[in-house]
DNA sequence: TCTGGGGTCCTAGGACCC
DNA sequence: TCTGGGGTCCTAGGACCC
């Protein structure tokens, strides 16, 4: 049996959290430039405010005083993301972190007397040790363990157990196939063209006869939506590419906007590396114009992949490389509304380190070289971890508040994270 | 005026090998 | 006239997830 653990309208969830003032309001999360709606709380979703829907177009809402805005707040989110995970690991042994938001418990093993109970257990317990909202669904696999928390949001308890096979099957016949986990939307049109409706429906189709018309994920959807597990809970190992992404708060059609832009992203891309413990192969760089520009004709959307010398956490030599690439693609007079910068073929840092000197027999000036600016990197990463990011930084990334800052007009103060930002009770 | 960011996996097809 | 068989690796593109 798998449990799957899910935090009701996770980052809007945060917001009320240190504004109980908004408990039972109308509240949504925006994405990063303010840009659109990414969470939303069960009164926004009645004001009909949909996931996805650009703010501007419903900023009327909020200057009625019908809804409340936040720009996201990832340190905020991130930190309770943190301490729900802590919480949820004291019930089980063996639990994935899905997504900042949910986690799969692994419930094989542990002796559990009544598994509706156990899941009541967690929700009261998460939701007193941390203030948050969760819903359980509890199931013989992940696919149907999933269904089971869909199912949950809408019970009032917020605990779903689809222990029960006709209990299952009465649930999966209800369920839409849309919403299965794994079936998207382009997979959703064909499926729903050859007749199929229900969850209950596609676990019915012949699972050999889903891999030769679809692939093998499909096939093993309906293999667990029958209660064969084909999914185990993985321990997600470090991972295999670093993307950092902004869209700009005004456009730039300005090179040095753009390098500015990439360094940056550059530098952050390199601080997750050193963070994981990895190093890049290469290095992708890509730009684009607005998407929804009415003269479509003029949209452009270039990248280019710069492979390292030898792998590499550098952020110089990353910024060098994130500069090249820019070059190779920049053309002048564009109104470049994004960047995208990707560190690729990440490889353990160690593990690359032990290769290279497995081969590399001149142990020369540039492997001293080499380690001097590994000391440099570590310094500035000690640094920046006591005194707060930013504390020391590269010319680079800009000094005035450029252009393609992105806007994030509505923040709410990191509670949980900066002394000077601890809510003051009165 | 204004439309996000960060990941993973699978497949088909080409290049290449013996 | 007739032109093999079996395999690996890599990549781009497309699908999915939250």
């Amino acid at each position: 049996m798998f449990a799957l653990v899910d935090c009701n309208s996770f980052f809007a969830s945060c917001e009320q959290l240190f504004r109980p003032d908004l408990i039972g309001k109308a509240v949504v999360v925006l994405s990063n430039n303010d840009g659109v709606v990414v969470a939303r709380t069960k009164e926004a979703k009645q004001l009909g405010v949909k996931m996805g829907e650009p703010f501007f177009q419903i900023r009327q809402l909020t200057q009625q005083n019908r809804l409340t805005v936040f720009s996201s707040n990832f340190t905020l989110y991130s930190d309770l993301s943190r301490r729900v995970m802590q919480t949820l690991e004291n019930f089980c042994p063996v639990i994935e972190i899905y997504s900042i938001d949910e986690a799969f418990l692994d419930l094989s093993g542990m002796t559990i007397n009544d598994l509706t109970e156990f899941g009541y257990k967690i929700s009261t317990t998460v939701e007193r040790w941390t203030g948050l909202p969760v819903s359980v669904g509890i199931a013989p696999t992940k696919t149907l363990a999933k269904i089971a928390n869909e199912t949950a949001k809408k019970n009032e308890t917020k605990i779903c157990n689809l222990q029960d096979e006709s209990e299952c099957i009465k649930t999966l016949q209800k369920f839409d196939i849309g919403d299965v986990w794994g079936i998207g939307r382009r997979l959703v049109v064909s499926l729903r063209r050859l007749g199929l409706r229900t969850a209950y429906e596609l676990s019915q189709v012949d699972p050999l006869w889903m891999r030769k018309n679809f692939s093998v994920i499909q096939e093993k959807t309906v293999r667990e939506l029958r209660g064969e597990i084909c999914f185990e809970v993985d321990i997600p190992q470090t991972r295999k590419s670093i993307q950092v992404s902004r869209s700009f708060g005004d456009s730039t059609s300005c090179l040095a906007d753009l390098e500015e832009a990439a360094a940056s992203f550059a530098i952050r891309a390199a601080e997750k590396a050193r963070t994981d413990g990895t190093v890049a192969s290469a290095i992708y760089v890509h730009v684009n114009t607005s998407r929804f520009k009415k003269n479509k004709e003029n949209y452009y959307s270039n990248g280019v992949i710069v492979p390292f010398p030898e792998p590499t956490s550098n952020t110089i030599e990353i910024i060098a490389a994130a500069k090249k690439g820019l070059r190779q693609i920049f053309i002048p007079n564009l109104q470049y509304k994004k960047a995208t910068v990707i560190l690729l073929n990440l490889l353990d840092a160690k593990f690359a380190a032990s290769q290279k000197t497995l081969f590399d027999k001149n142990e020369s000036y540039s492997q001293n070289q080499k380690e001097t600016e590994n000391r440099l990197m570590s310094s500035l990463d000690e640094i920046n971890h006591k005194f707060g990011r930013g504390s020391i930084f590269f010319g680079v990334e800009g000094i005035q508040q450029p252009t393609w800052r992105p806007r994030h007009n509505m923040k709410s103060p990191c509670y949980t994270t900066n002394i000077n930002d601890l809510p003051i009770a009165k």
